[in-house]
DNA sequence: CTGAAAGCGCTAACAC
DNA sequence: GTGTTAGCGCTTTCAG
């Protein structure tokens, strides 16, 4: 008696093995205790019927759904597909799905998306939560006790671990040798949108990577009495072509920066080719560095220094992170994670001053 | 009288707002009818005692889960990043949430994946299925007729639409340019593990991308009696340092060859790598082509000629063939998408025979 | 080890 | 419009 237009049920499986649903449940759900007999003649009941197990109903009875909710701004970003590897690869083995929500940074549509996870009754929420006034989706998975972790960024005020990477080290190492090689006019790149005029107003910013960044080229800066100018510090490019020209300002004029920091490997490829079209040799006629490692920074000429982030480790670190929160782990350890300096050759001394 | 310890249901708000449950939900859920009163007494109850629906339990109810399963090799590579960006935006337009596996490649990682899926009651599927003997786990979907769309690659023998690019007009283009430059004698290199001796005796590898494409090139060259050797063609390069080993051994010995294609940018990487330190000189002492178009292809010197795909489009593409499917368009055309030729400057005059 | 019965939160027929 | 009632498929007491 194979159902007409159903779905086979546990219900069916039981019938056909000539067993009770709750013996046939347990059998098939692994848990309880349940007879070699009984075990073997449910599995094959459940093969012949073509018995496919209903994830769903299972939790909307038991309360949880072996499975955690992502939240991006940009999935095709580098950075987030990489980091996504790590998390999704490190919750599979510990049983859990992934639902992935991409906002395209839009604050609105994060929103929409914690309520869909939540709706889903998603474990526990991983979230690089775009840069918005406030965070008040995020505060009600707080106050109701929800496993949250956030990563890449933090969320102001939100009493979330957040797992980011520590660049401070690595910009100061890098300050060092571009302020030896006689630097310090220091121009920074970046695409994020802001109300402030000026990076350092804006309480956003800095708990993003791109202000951690900011502020760790401003401290090393200072170390040396140097400053990062307010017109030197563009991070609100938006798209290449505006790239391009913030690049071409800021190398260009009365009083030109003579080193480039680009905030990402997107940054730095349209900078590069600004550069290139400018025929503004590197580091010749400008030194120039970012903060990101991709795969072709070794490739072009000269190779690029960076300071390299571990990516992969962020995914990872965050997910287990979560996990343990999940798992009732309340004072977790927040893992510290550090870029690091790669030398490679975009860092030369200093043009004379005309 | 608020809940204690459990979740605010519907049945907690009706009695609040002195309603029936059906009558809440139909206010909740947004359809049937109900009076501007009630709605209104109804959501203020929900506010009130923050109410937040739980769709597994709709899902249990009505069958449908409004959410798709999203099966990929490697969110990593960009390919897939961006294909999944552009499945997630197209989908989430839709109403559908997407849940993301992500394979490493492995058959037993995807059976397990679609099996998630479907006990998740997945309204749909769209898959990149990963090289295996058969698909037994596929044809299983497909004949119990659940929605499934396959893209970047096919799966022999399966009755499911695929979204792929078209590589024919594009690889004739570059060829012509190829074998006009004077080469007769050109090497394919590409990540995909294959058990055959040699790349066109296996079947499977007719279906892949990388099969794809070098279908498209021993086509074009055959225009001209030139022929792909087999030596040539390496195929099964696992990880960077095996990659450069096959471009070494490609480019130097007694008979190497005069240009080189890389299946994708990774492979370009390190290919470009290992020719820099061998020396060799691109184009002049081999052109290089690449069957991908990353960002910084115009960045490296000499600028890359390339073969672009277009990668949203796929994801794009997929997900829209798979929403008519789920709304019961059977016959629904699989769109074209074709690659097209980007001259850049990687490709020269073939170095003379010495 | 097994089974009966109640329950998870929501939807859907059906009457009124 | 509204309420009643019976499900959706699975888990989980509680007896035995």
């Amino acid at each position: 008696m194979p159902p007409v237009n159903r779905d086979v049920t546990i219900g069916d499986v039981a019938s056909q093995a000539g067993v009770s649903r709750a013996q046939t449940a347990r059998a098939l759900g692994g848990y309880g205790s349940v007879s070699e007999a009984v075990h073997s003649r449910v599995l094959a009941a459940a093969e012949q019927l073509g018995y496919r197990a209903n994830s769903l109903a299972r939790s909307v009875s038991t309360g949880r759904s072996q499975s955690v909710g992502v939240v991006v701004g940009d999935i095709e970003n580098p950075f987030f597909a990489l980091s996504v590897r790590g998390i999704s690869d490190t919750l599979r083995k510990a049983g859990y799905d992934v639902v992935l929500m991409n906002t395209g940074e839009s604050p609105d549509l994060e929103v929409d998306a914690v309520r869909a996870l939540d709706g889903k009754r998603v474990d526990g929420f991983l979230i690089a939560p775009a840069l918005a006034p406030s965070y008040p989706h995020l505060q009600a998975l707080v106050v109701s006790g929800r496993p949250l972790v956030l990563f890449d960024r933090e969320a102001p005020g939100l009493v979330a671990p957040s797992v980011v990477v520590d660049v401070e080290v690595a910009a100061r190492e890098l300050i060092d040798d571009v302020v030896e090689a006689g630097h310090h006019r220091i121009g920074f790149v970046s695409t994020l949108s802001s109300p402030a005029a000026s990076w350092n107003e804006d309480p956003q910013i800095a708990h993003t990577p791109v202000g951690r960044r900011l502020r760790a080229v401003a401290d090393a800066l200072r170390a040396y009495d140097l400053d990062l100018h307010a017109k030197d510090v563009r991070v609100g490019a938006r798209g290449a072509d505006d790239i391009r020209r913030h690049v071409r300002e800021l190398v260009s004029g009365e009083d030109p920066v003579t080193t480039l920091l680009a905030s990402d490997a997107v940054i730095a490829v349209s900078a590069l080719e600004e550069l290139r079209s400018l025929d503004v040799a590197v580091p010749g006629d400008v030194s120039v560095a970012v903060f990101d490692d991709p795969p072709w920074a070794g490739l072009v000429s000269p190779p690029l220094t960076v300071v390299s982030q571990p990516v992969l480790e962020t995914g990872t670190a965050a997910a287990r992170l979560l996990l343990g929160v999940m798992a009732g782990r309340s004072r977790a350890e927040v893992p510290a994670l550090s870029a690091h300096l790669v030398r490679r050759g975009s860092i030369g001394p200093a043009r004379a001053m005309q």
